[in-house]
DNA sequence: TCGCATCAACTACCTGGATAATACTACCCG
DNA sequence: CGGGTAGTATTATCCAGGTAGTTGATGCGA
């Protein structure tokens, strides 16, 4: 599997509200989204027909209302997602990539010692 | 600026070209991309058309010819590109995509080692 | 019970990426 | 000079994301 979830701005609005309430209606989800977003009930509605279709939520009828739930985790979005990029511009290179951020994106020095630190963690788990 | 130039997998693989040719006529990038593509060269022109009317090549005619030539760096893409994903995953945390990156992606002792070393010279950098 | 509010279904439209056939044009060669 | 060819322009299709109106069912409140 690992099927390239690859999923669109708004897709990815909805599924945060999914994760992050573990299920929803479409109301539930217009509500959260309206804010930011302004768009229409009937938007989020068909969206989340069309991401059904796709299979990354699911729905069960409760009444007359929908509950959706995320099939897919954060994770496995961020995962594809990472990897589909990372693939696409850095031939799949993983350094490669944190070289560029390091080189081509802001980073202060509180947060390379962040970095520092992960990378130490890591090492020592590598050769326990 | 810093326009977002987000680009398609084709586009992607069209702007290599450029990049590592310089410029190219439509024909040069046909026969660049038909091992692993096998793309009509109508395709490539009307991409190449549509690539200009979006700002990220031009060109100039030579006799009946077109010679494009890439208007945007590889390295505009990719930061644009980076952040982008960035933002939608990580809410512009980039330490954070370095950490999914070290836990949810194969990373072996000899690249955690590189990394170790990216840093390093990032920081004395930084206190300099 | 009747009408209104709620909610999903259906349909439609726009954009952009990907793909390509067909049409047009200008040059070169015989 | 006239036609074939090389090469661009035009046009079209398909798909997915995004956006939303209209319609239809249904249940609740007066």
């Amino acid at each position: 599997m690992e099927t390239s979830h690859h999923l669109g701005d708004l897709q990815l609005a909805i599924m945060r509200v999914l994760w992050s309430h573990g299920e929803a209606t479409v109301s539930d989800v217009h509500e959260t989204l309206e804010p930011e977003r302004g768009l229409a009930l009937t938007t989020i509605a068909t969206m989340l027909t069309k991401m059904e279709k796709k299979g990354v939520v699911d729905h069960r009828s409760e009444g007359r209302r929908f509950i959706y739930r995320p099939l897919v985790s954060e994770g496995q979005v961020r995962r594809s997602m990472v990897s589909d990029l990372t693939s696409q511009l850095f031939r799949g290179d993983i350094t490669a990539l944190v070289n560029h951020l390091l080189s081509e994106h802001d980073i202060d020095s509180e947060e390379l010692a962040q970095l520092r630190e992960m990378i130490a963690s890591r090492e020592w788990k590598e050769d326990r």
